[in-house]
Formats: C-alpha cells, sequence, structure tokens
RNA sequence: GCCCGAAUGGUGAAAUGGUAGACACGAGGGACUUAAAAUCCCUUGACUAUAGCAGUCGUGCGGGUUCGAGUCCCGCUUCGGGCACCA
C-alpha cells in the first residue's frame, strides 16, 4: 500500500462529511476558541494557489486548538455583494444573484477539496435575506441613536428629543455635524419636515451632504479611479464635484475610543500603527477670528497656537461656507471663478497638483492675540472635510503657507530663534520663541513646546477659543447608486426619512429588468416596480456599500439561523468574540475599522458583550505571481534557452507557468499552447533543456502565472499543498508562489507514510522504544507545540521532516511511538494522519478527537552539551562535552585544547566558570 | 515628504547575544535499473591549501557596545509596503 493521496483524501473527506465532525455547538463544558478567516468574495475567477495561504493557517491553528481540548468555532461563508458580479450583469443581463450563487459553489468546492475543518453547517453569505435583515436591523439603531459624548457612548435618539423638549440645545453632549444652537421653545415651534433635519445632525446613520464625482451626461456619480482631468474615461464627458445628500455613518463619534481600544489589541504594531494614522488624532485648539468690518467670525484650528503672532494672511477652502460670507463685492467675481475651477477637479487631480493658486478675497481678519490686519484667500491647498475649513497661515513655520506667500509676496515673520526662513520654512516644533509679544500675552523666551501650553492656556481664559482635539477619520459614506447590495429599510413620507417597522424586515431587493441606472440619473432601483409601502410612500433608491455586510458577520457566525435576534444572548456570552481572526493587511482602515465600529456600536446598546471584536489579528501576507518567460530571437519563432539568450537579440514573452517545470519548459506543450508557437524553434542548452526567465510579479491571467490549487490538489494531494504552502517562508511575510521546492514535501509525506508500510507490509509493532526514539518524538512534539503557538509554520514542517528522517534511520517500529506522530501530523495535514490512525493503528474514532500530547523532559535530555568558554576576556571557543560534565570537566577540556594554550599564552589558568551556552570566563594571572 | 518593515548561499529560508546557513529546492557525483521514472547514499557559502590533518574570509555599507553581534545601539544605502496638502 503506497501512500496515495488521489485515494484517500476523497474518502476521508468523505468520512468527515457524512460523520458531521466538524459541527460545533455552544458547550459551557469545554473553554472555547474562536478563529476565524476574513471571508471571502467569490469572485468569476475562483480561487487561486494564493487565497489559501490564511486559511491553512487558520486550520493548522483550529484543529490544534480542537485536539487541545477546546470547542472550536470555525466558520466559513462569503461576502456577497460586490461590484464585479454587478458590471457583469450589466453587460449580460444575468441576475448577479445567479452569477455570485455560481461562484459561491465553485469556491465552495474548491476549499473542501483542501480538507478545511470548517462548520460548514453555519455559511454564510451577505446577500441572503436571511442574513441582511441583521444588516438593515443594524443600521435601523444607528438611526435610532446618537452618540452621548459625555458618557462616551450611544444613546437612543428618544433621550437626545426629551433634552431638546426640555432645554433646547443647552447642555446637550452629542456628537454632531455642525454646532447647532436652538431654545426649547424653537424645537417644538419646528414642523416635523425641520425636526427630522435637526434630528439628522446627530443621528449615527444620518442622511448628510458629501462631495463626489458626478457626471452630468453619463447621468452618474463615478470613483475616483474612472475620472482623469476633469473628464470621465468613458465617453470623455466633463465631471465635476458635487455635493450629494446621502447616508452616511457617524464612525468620527467613535475615533477617540476606537484609537483607545487598540492598545488592548494583540494585531502588529505596525497593523495598529496604521489604524492610528488613519484615525489620525491631533490637539490643538480652534480659534475665532473677527473679520474686519463684518460680523463674521472665522474658526480656524490650528496645533501651533504658539505661532499665533507669525500670522500674515488667513486661507478658506473653496468650498467653506466662509467664502460667500467674506468675499467682498470687487472680488467676488474672481473668487467666483477660481471656487468654479476648483470644483470641476477631482480631490485626486487637487492633490497631484502642486502648484501653487488661489484669489483674494478682498476681506481683513484682525489677529485676536496680536491685533494685526491680514488677508483672507481662498485656495484649494485647505481642505474643506478637516477641522473648520479654513487656516491661520503662518508662513515661517509651515512649509504650505510657505509657498503661499512666496507666490502672493506675502511677508514671513520667523518666530523662532536662529530660524532660516529666507529659502524655506522651519516646520520642525523645537527652539526658542521671538517675536511672540502681544498686548496681554509674551510668549518671547519660551522654548516651543511650552509657548503652545501658554498660548492654549490663553487662549481658552480669554474666550478667544478653546482647546481641540480634532481627528482625520471621516464619516463614512453608505449609500451607493447601484443595485447588487442591502437595500435600507427605509421610505420617505413627504421627504422625511422613515424606518420599515422590524416586523417588514427583511426588505427584500426588488427585482428589475436593467441594472444601470436610469435615463435621468437615479439609481437602479428606480426601475423597480412596486418599490414603495402599501401607503404608496417611495422606498430608498441606494443601497448599501460593500462593508455593510461584512461588519458584524463574526456575530452572526455564533448564531447563524436564529431568526429573533441577529445573535442570541446565550451564545454570544458563550463565544464572545474572534480569538484569532486571520486576513490580508488592505483591510487595515476599511473593513477592520468599520467592524470595530460597528460593534462597539452594538456593545453601546447592550446587544453584544464584548467591545473588540478580534482579540488578536495576523495578516498573512501575500503571494505573488512567479512568471516564467521564454526568450524569442528578434523576427523569428526560434527560441532560446535563458543559459544561452546572451549571444542573441531577444525578446522576453511570457508563457504559461502551468507548462513549466522547475523553470524546465515543456516543448510540445509549448507548441501546443497556442497556434503561433506550433512550429516554434528551440535553442536549447548543454543539457538539451529549455531553460525559462521569472520574475515576480502580481498574480495574474495576464501574466499567465495563476496557479490553481485544485491543479496542485489533483497533483499532488491537498496534505502536499497545505504543508507546501506554510513550508514556503513565515506567514506574514509575503512571497512569490514557486512550485519547485513542492516535491520536497511531498516526498516527505511518502516518508512519512513509509515509516507504517512497506508496500503492504505493516511496519507498526508493540516493541519498547529505544530512547533515541523517545527523544526524537519528544523533540518533535516540544518544537511544533511551541511553533504552532507561535505562527511558525515553515519550521515546524522542518521539523517533521528531521524527526522522519531519524525515525527511520531508526528504524523504529514501536506503536508507543507511531501512534504520536500522526495526531502532531494532524493539523498540517489532516487526511493522511486520519488514514493512518485508521488503518495503520486500527482506531475506530476520528484523529479529530485525540488528544495534543505533551512533551516530556526527561526524555529530552542531550547526551551532550556544549559550552562557550573564553579566557580573561581574549579569546573563545566551544567544547562538547558529555551532559553530565562538571565545570572541572570543562575546565580540564578547556586547558587541554590546543587552542587554548595558544590564547593563555603561558599565563596561570586561575579559575574557570562554565555555564551551558552562556559565558564562561577563566581569569589568568 | 512622513510612517512601518526588510536585506543571510544558485533559490525559498533557519538561528533565546554563544559552532551562521537547520530544513527543503536546485546542482554535481554515485548505487539500483537493459533504460527511464521512482527510490536511496555522498558532496554542495567563498577563497586558499600540503586538497589526508587545515587555514582565511563571510549575514547590504560604515562605526559602536560586548569576552563574543545576523541578532543590541548610532549613522547610511537599497528594496518593499502603507499614508500623504490633516494646518
Amino acid at each position: 500500500m503506497n501512500y496515495n493521496p488521489r485515494e484517500i483524501e476523497p474518502r476521508v473527506q468523505q468520512q468527515w462529511h457524512d460523520s458531521n465532525i466538524y459541527r460545533v455547538d455552544t458547550d459551557p463544558s469545554k473553554p472555547k476558541f474562536y478563529v476565524l478567516d476574513m471571508f471571502p468574495y467569490p469572485s468569476g475567477a475562483g480561487l487561486h494557489v494564493g487565497h489559501p495561504l490564511g486559511y491553512i493557517a487558520s486550520d493548522i491553528y483550529s484543529r490544534y486548538k480542537r485536539l487541545q481540548g477546546f470547542n472550536v468555532l470555525h466558520p466559513m461563508g462569503y461576502d456577497a455583494y460586490g461590484l464585479p458580479a454587478e458590471q457583469y450583469a450589466i453587460q449580460t443581463g444575468q441576475h448577479p444573484e445567479v452569477t455570485t450563487n455560481a461562484n459561491i459553489a465553485r469556491y465552495r468546492s474548491q476549499l473542501e477539496k483542501i480538507g478545511f475543518c470548517y462548520d460548514w453547517s453555519r455559511e454564510l453569505r451577505t446577500c441572503d435575506p436571511e442574513y441582511y435583515k441583521w444588516t438593515q436591523w443594524a443600521f435601523k439603531r444607528m438611526f435610532e441613536s446618537y452618540y452621548d459624548t459625555a458618557a462616551d457612548a450611544a444613546r437612543p435618539i428618544s433621550e437626545l428629543v426629551k433634552h431638546l423638549e426640555a432645554r433646547g440645545t443647552e447642555g446637550l453632549h452629542a456628537a454632531g455635524t455642525k454646532e447647532l444652537e436652538f431654545t426649547a421653545a424653537e424645537w417644538h415651534a419646528m414642523d416635523e419636515k425641520a425636526k427630522s433635519d435637526a434630528l439628522m445632525n446627530w443621528r449615527i446613520a444620518y442622511l448628510g451632504n458629501s462631495m463626489v464625482n458626478w457626471c452630468p451626461a453619463l447621468g452618474t456619480v463615478l470613483a475616483n479611479d474612472e475620472v482623469s482631468e476633469g473628464l470621465s474615461l468613458r465617453g470623455g464627458h466633463p465631471v465635476e464635484q458635487k455635493m450629494m445628500y446621502q447616508w452616511c455613518l457617524r464612525v468620527s463619534a467613535y475615533a477617540g475610543r476606537l484609537l483607545e481600544g487598540l492598545e488592548k489589541l494583540d494585531w502588529t504594531d505596525s497593523l495598529k500603527e496604521t489604524q492610528r494614522n488613519w484615525i489620525g488624532r491631533s490637539e490643538g485648539a480652534e480659534m475665532h477670528f473677527a473679520v474686519d468690518g463684518s460680523d463674521v467670525v472665522l474658526d480656524i484650528f490650528t496645533t501651533r497656537a504658539d505661532t499665533v503672532f507669525g500670522v500674515t494672511f488667513m486661507v478658506l477652502a473653496p468650498e467653506s461656507a466662509y467664502v460667500d460670507a467674506v468675499t467682498t463685492s470687487d472680488r467676488r467675481e474672481a473668487v467666483k471663478a477660481y471656487v468654479e475651477a476648483t470644483r470641476r477637479k477631482t480631490e485626486r487631480e487637487r492633490m497631484i497638483d502642486k502648484k501653487v493658486s488661489g484669489e483674494f478675497t478682498g476681506a481683513y481678519a484682525i489677529n485676536p492675540l496680536s491685533g494685526a490686519r491680514v488677508p483672507i484667500y481662498v485656495s484649494d491647498y485647505v481642505l474643506a472635510g478637516y477641522g473648520t475649513g479654513a487656516i491661520m497661515a503662518v508662513p515661517a513655520h509651515d512649509s504650505r503657507d510657505y509657498a503661499f506667500a512666496r507666490h502672493f509676496d506675502l511677508p514671513v515673520i520667523p518666530l523662532i530663534e536662529g530660524a532660516d526662513v529666507s529659502e524655506q520654512s522651519f516646520d520642525a516644533k523645537s527652539g526658542r520663541m521671538i517675536n511672540s509679544k502681544g498686548p496681554e500675552l509674551d510668549l518671547n523666551g519660551m522654548e516651543v513646546k511650552d509657548a503652545i501650553a501658554a498660548a492654549k492656556r490663553f487662549i481658552e481664559e480669554k474666550g478667544i477659543g478653546r482647546v481641540k482635539v480634532n481627528y482625520r477619520l471621516r464619516d463614512a459614506i453608505f449609500s451607493r447608486q447601484r443595485y447588487w447590495g442591502e437595500p435600507f429599510p427605509v421610505y420617505y413620507r413627504d421627504g422625511i426619512p422613515c424606518l420599515l417597522p422590524d416586523s417588514e424586515l427583511p426588505l427584500l431587493l426588488p427585482d428589475i429588468s436593467s441594472y444601470k441606472p436610469t435615463p435621468d440619473g437615479e439609481p437602479p432601483l428606480a426601475r423597480a416596480e412596486g418599490w414603495h409601502t402599501p401607503q404608496g410612500y417611495p422606498l430608498e433608491l441606494n443601497t448599501m456599500p460593500g462593508f455593510a455586510g461584512s461588519s458584524a458577520y463574526y456575530l452572526r457566525y455564533m448564531d447563524p439561523r436564529n431568526n429573533d435576534a441577529l445573535v442570541s444572548r446565550e451564545a454570544n456570552n458563550y463565544w464572545r468574540n474572534v480569538d484569532l481572526y486571520i486576513g490580508g493587511t488592505e483591510h487595515a482602515t476599511g473593513h477592520l475599522i468599520y467592524s470595530r465600529f460597528w460593534n462597539k456600536f452594538l456593545y453601546d446598546l447592550g446587544e453584544v458583550v464584548e467591545d473588540e471584536p478580534f482579540r488578536k489579528l495576523i495578516n498573512q501576507g501575500m503571494i505573488q505571481g512567479r512568471s516564467n518567460f521564454v526568450y524569442r530571437i528578434k523576427d523569428t519563432n526560434t527560441f532560446v534557452s535563458a543559459d544561452m539568450r546572451d549571444a542573441y537579440d531577444t525578446t522576453p514573452i511570457h508563457v504559461d507557468v502551468n507548462i513549466v517545470s522547475n523553470d524546465v519548459l515543456d516543448t510540445d506543450a509549448f507548441r501546443a499552447w497556442r497556434p503561433d508557437y506550433a512550429d516554434a524553434e528551440f535553442i536549447l542548452n548543454a543539457d538539451g533543456k529549455y531553460i525559462c526567465g521569472w520574475a515576480v510579479e502580481k498574480m495574474s491571467k495576464s501574466m499567465f502565472n495563476v496557479v490553481n490549487p485544485d491543479d496542485i490538489v489533483e497533483r499532488y494531494g491537498a496534505d502536499t499543498l497545505r504543508l507546501y504552502e506554510m513550508f514556503l517562508g513565515p506567514l506574514e511575510q509575503s512571497k512569490p508562489w514557486d512550485t519547485n521546492g513542492i516535491d520536497g514535501v511531498n516526498r516527505f509525506l511518502k516518508k512519512f507514510w513509509g515509516l507504517y508500510y512497506r508496500g503492504d507490509e505493516l511496519l507498526v509493532d508493540d516493541s519498547e522504544p529505544t530512547p533515541d526514539n523517545l527523544r526524537s518524538l519528544h523533540k518533535l512534539i516540544k518544537k511544533v507545540t511551541a511553533d504552532i503557538e507561535n505562527f511558525s509554520f515553515n519550521t515546524s514542517v522542518a521539523a517533521f521532516m528531521i524527526c522522519v528522517n531519524e525515525l527511520s534511520q531508526q528504524k523504529c517500529r514501536s506503536r508507543a511511538v507511531l501512534e504520536v506522530l500522526p495526531v502532531l501530523l494532524a493539523p498540517f495535514a489532516p487526511h493522511i494522519a486520519e488514514e493512518l490512525w485508521h488503518v495503520a493503528l486500527g482506531h475506530h474514532t476520528s484523529i479529530v478527537d485525540a488528544r495534543w500530547p505533551e512533551a516530556c523532559e526527561d526524555y529530552l535530555r542531550e547526551s551532550s552539551v556544549n559550552y562557550a568558554v573564553s579566557f580573561n576576556g581574549k579569546a573563545r571557543f566551544n567544547i562538547q562535552m558529555p551532559a553530565d560534565a562538571t565545570p572541572a570537566d570543562v575546565e580540564a577540556a578547556a586547558l587541554a585544547h590546543e587552542s587554548a594554550a595558544r590564547w593563555i599564552d603561558g599565563k596561570t589558568v586561575r579559575k574557570v566558570i562554565v555555564v551551558p551556552k552562556k559565558i564562561v570566563n577563566i581569569v589568568v594571572g
């Protein structure tokens, strides 16, 4: 009986399937462990060999934890809403659901072949009404909530309404889009529409204005990558920036908690840093600048309150509401033209275009500290979306302000001693202040750090402004003008957005005849017939974005078929949150922010018990493609081997990696690959081989470097694929897929099998294990256990190889040893482990229910120990001694050592101190 | 520009401050075989060598700490990745 994965693996998988062995339920008698993969978007191309990398790692860990006696939740599902299926629908008219289901079926079959221990009974897809019912439900709760900044938690909007009824906005602690002020009487005087509009200022899910790329000719919103130089890529129509009223989530209210929450998470520092940068906390001050000869007061935000004496002008963002308020009549024309020109550009173009531009508004502001009168400009280097959309410009100490000042010939006042601002600004926050004395405040002579604090204190005391923390994190735009997404459970009564009752959820996505936007620019849902409530009120036409469905899926897995709650209290109390989350780093500022926000919101409502969703997170590296090249001699159909090509003038051409093995081209397959190459001639190297060149590139069809896991499974088996993906290198590191080494791990599995069978002869017997046998085994147990805990799977595979070589050299047949090995291997190569467990070892239960062994230190004692010896700080050498050698023995050995005599150089050795593998000193006199 | 990470043989890579290159691929040599595949064994960082014992140099570059540095510290170089007019 030889190792035959093609026969073993389907049979073993069938056993698992028939016995429902991976099904899990809440079981309070066992500790839980929740291992989650970031669920995939089922694309039409299917899985390539890079996708399973993280899945294999999480599967190893899941199986390991289960062997250790944990009740392991390890589910899988699909992020089923997405653009490709919808684009395909627009082109072909095929319903995205049909495409999506076909892709899911393919993914499922590909995943099953690899032998994962998923509990498929918990499978989810985000486009399933039973699932998106809870996405809609969560949206409703967000609509019905506001963020209480005093309690630092979401609260029902009804509490806020009570406050408004009693006291208006006085004493209100609520995160809002704007600072609204009105009295209780004014609130009572509002009509229903006005009240609804006012509440939108505070709701966590709210309708608000956001900037989008709008193309009037195409009648649609375009993504940034669909626009170039103000024109649509398709058709070349003008595109403008447009304010659109759409659904947003008040993620910014959670910025502080999202930042602080990172502290207690076991994530990599780089990922935490990425989120910190994204959230972008900056501490500073908001200050009021009066506009000369007007009631308008400019609020600006600065982190450098110390530089206020160096303000020589002010700048407004073109979109700022201040622009209209301050511009004087003689400048109105020019300012309007400038604002228009800016609007036509996309945000991206504004960033790329580093040329200084702007217009003078004609107005002047008064510096509240120095009393100086400074001009107010409008320029696109100030962003409307950050701070207040207005800045005080300090050209001496800010490079952007400096460039602007030089361009418009505005004065530059240096504020820090010794700073040379003749060529460039001095941006560093260090030095001693000068030129900073006003009527009431004198910062001169202070260190920058102290000056910032002093200025802030003064500003606060005098009521010129207040200390403020600003975050870069923006609210999430939650509307998409697409079909293939969750419908909003919202209808409009007289223009007022209202929620459908919970009893009417899910609001099903309707069928429509075409997936394009309507001719007058409405989203595809406008085509749906009967898209209104029974009372005739129109339903929302936008759908939710991709991240809606992926923000709480990990909670749903805990209780996936519950019709009464997202997750039952019981299931949530047991499973709590994800102990180990594995996925790509590309979600650092998207999904991983939104999920944390969503979870914290549900936590505030008391719907879930943990305030962070993912306790430990590992980013698996990306698997890049390894492309192969053939070299065609120019103007011929002759191809020259890579090692011979220097002598010729050649063109490299991508060749399908599937007809190349260890960089050697299968020339017959190449001729058959494409008609053009049917008559190809080859110049082979001295060994008669055609060697291909190679390069690391993204895995993609056009590079002919896509490797399908199915092909690897077909050829080598799933266990080889699993082991090889782990053996390739450290989990977190990106690396090219290179099939060159796969034979090595396949050979290892054959050798492993060979410990149990020689032909049909079973080699396992009841002989006593030798000390060497036990030492090899326990070394392996210790190493593999430690490596799995550290997610160092490549080194544990190497440890298996060493152990199998040792045992096979030792001709070990002892059942006591051979019975343990499959258990250790089971997380990595579950099929072969299961087969040997049943057939060679005669067990009747699955290996999945075996127990993980513990290493016994008694067997691990080294027969000899290395000592490192150094003499009086001069030299070092190593001495190998029996394990029970005493320091005196080592000393004697050291002195006997030939080199020792040379180094000691005739001096008398007084003392030798020996510690294995540690510093040893010999003191000479 | 800012932040983070990385750099070790022909290749993928190992290495709590203690024999650098485990393990594997590839390559070379050999065994078995009519032959091939498969399998097994040996060699494989570079250089020098009296090639039978050995020596020198070697972890991107330059310094430093240390008896001892791939590993720690300082200063660079190169390559990846992320963020980027955030006041």
